[in-house]
DNA sequence: GGTTTATCGATAAATTAATATCGATAAACC
DNA sequence: GGTTTATCGATATTAATTTATCGATAAACC
């Protein structure tokens, strides 16, 4: 648990292990070893062991750790009893689909409203979140001193839902549209671009069939 | 563009240059350095240099490349001329949102059915495609030879519906639920675990803001 | 035609991430 | 009580990824 940042890969794997060890019976009264992670998630044993050790000291030679103290400690390095407050921005299928996630709030994201072009939502409310116009987006984030923005407008929006948010304040932003943001270097910019994936998946399916072919 | 398999980073990278080069005004005549890549991309020019040289090698000197060869060159690594066949299972809100990219079938996936368990939409069409019962899964994928998989279905019903698409001949699987899936290493699996990205983007904006109040 | 310049492509260095090794510890066993 | 064993934590090694450097090339300029 030291101060110099955590690697983005571990940061990664958290929530993993917190979901892992979420579902152990038992887990009250129950232990656990790296080892035993390891096994379960098909990680490497010194790799699960190394991310422990950056968020927890409770592990004992011979025993492991205690799956209740681990629980609590991954949640606590990950900020879950105190969850970031957030905006999205386009509430079409995968707005919607984001919205209706009721985990993510016990995931450290609570998201307080979004925002829309389209008359027949805003207004109302989806998943009990408000929607509001998008020409609100400035005053709104600014008022309630937002500093998370989600972007799962189209791709012709994003630039500019994207610079609203900026000049309402917000610092970080989760872009699923597959287009660049320019922000100032002040904004971070994580993104979630489903493109990317498809092209990793299906390059590393191919490869493999071709091998397969060739043998 | 030689045969070792390329990196996964510079895969994801590349679906992002591509979209890129396509907003390009007169793409069909311009051209483009890997130095005005990386400047309009907010990246490295060698690395942009060394990703583009794995799968074109029209560039010139002082000239750069041409924007139409390019993307002649990128697509065809990624294979968009001839799109992966895929099925979908959980057709709830993040599901029909998948079903709804129309623009997937020109970034290499083509989806062409989904399952649920949920009796209003199965038998029906979502985005066009058939909706089939869950219990069809192995079934059709294997009548169609599907390779590819989409779990889009609650954490309670992953692991099944995985071992499902299996059973049905799939070898790669896209998994969106924060869910660890076992496989046979035959089959490959991507994580889109939307939980781990909140974890990177809350941490990493915190830690901004720490530092900041900290001056 | 020679010089300057922007760019490529290749190689080298630096950084980051993953994996292997090993001594220390404490429970379990004999 | 001594020995064995599973595990941790630390350090070392290896692999992957990013970034820097530099010579070669070809267009633009004088």
């Amino acid at each position: 648990m030291d101060t110099h940042p955590i690697s983005t890969q571990t940061l990664r794997r958290l929530p993993v292990y917190l979901s892992y060890l979420k579902h152990i019976p038992q887990r009250e009264t129950a232990t656990i070893s790296a080892t035993g992670i390891a096994a379960a998630l098909n990680l490497n044993e010194v790799q699960v062991r190394k991310d422990l050790s950056a968020v927890s000291s409770s592990g004992r030679p011979k025993i492991g750790y205690a799956v209740r103290d681990l629980i609590h400690d991954i949640e606590q390095f990950l900020g879950y009893n105190n969850a970031e407050d957030a905006v999205l921005v386009g509430a079409g299928n995968l707005g919607k689909a984001l919205l209706s996630y009721e985990s993510f709030k016990d995931h450290g994201l609570n998201i307080v409203a979004a925002f829309d072009v389209d008359r027949e939502v805003v207004g109302g409310k989806i998943s009990g979140k408000p929607v509001y116009e998008t020409s609100q987006i400035e005053h709104i984030c600014r008022r309630l001193r937002i500093r998370m923005g989600i972007l799962t407008v189209p791709s012709v929006a994003a630039q500019e839902a994207c610079d609203a948010l900026v000049r309402g304040g917000v610092r970080a932003i989760w872009n699923f549209t597959p287009t660049h943001l320019d922000v100032p270097d002040s904004v971070l910019v994580l993104n979630e671009n489903l493109v990317s994936s498809i092209a990793v998946l299906s390059k590393r399916l191919n490869e493999r069939l071709m091998e397969e072919e060739a043998l």
